[in-house]
DNA sequence: TTTCTGACAACAA
DNA sequence: ATTGTTGCCAGAA
């Protein structure tokens, strides 16, 4: 194993979430093994918007709240992004959030 | 090299 | 229920 393999992990599970889904760090994190890397997870993010096509949009904290739109290009494109895949923020926050939710755990 | 910080989350008080 | 601390990994000062 290398040593970014938190990294690519990161990166090809977030890959994985299918359209009009959303996941969250600690999700990914307890797939990969540890549930308080959940840090690590969100860094990754920030790392992949120069390296890959990673739909970090699509990435919420456990709360479904979008706490890294902050990050993206606007202010609100996070947010535009995921209304634009069928999905409904209100105060940065994902409207129906559990039903959207996709567990890498349970579904992949 | 040591220390701090950061798109989080769980546990303790 | 709310607040503070701890764990994790990687990068910057």
């Amino acid at each position: 194993m290398k040593k970014m393999d938190f990294f690519l992990k990161v990166y090809d599970v977030v890959k994985k979430v299918p359209y009009g889904r959303v996941t969250t760090y600690g999700a990914i994190a307890n797939y990969l093994g540890s549930r308080k890397s959940a840090r690590t997870v969100g860094w990754a993010m920030n790392s992949s918007h120069q390296n890959s096509d990673i739909p970090a949009h699509r990435v919420l904290n456990r709360n479904g709240v979008l706490t890294g739109k902050h990050h993206f290009s606007g202010t609100n494109l996070m947010k535009q992004l995921l209304e634009n895949e069928g999905l409904r923020v209100v105060d940065d926050k994902l409207v129906n959030f559990n039903k959207y939710f996709w567990d890498p755990s349970t579904e992949l």
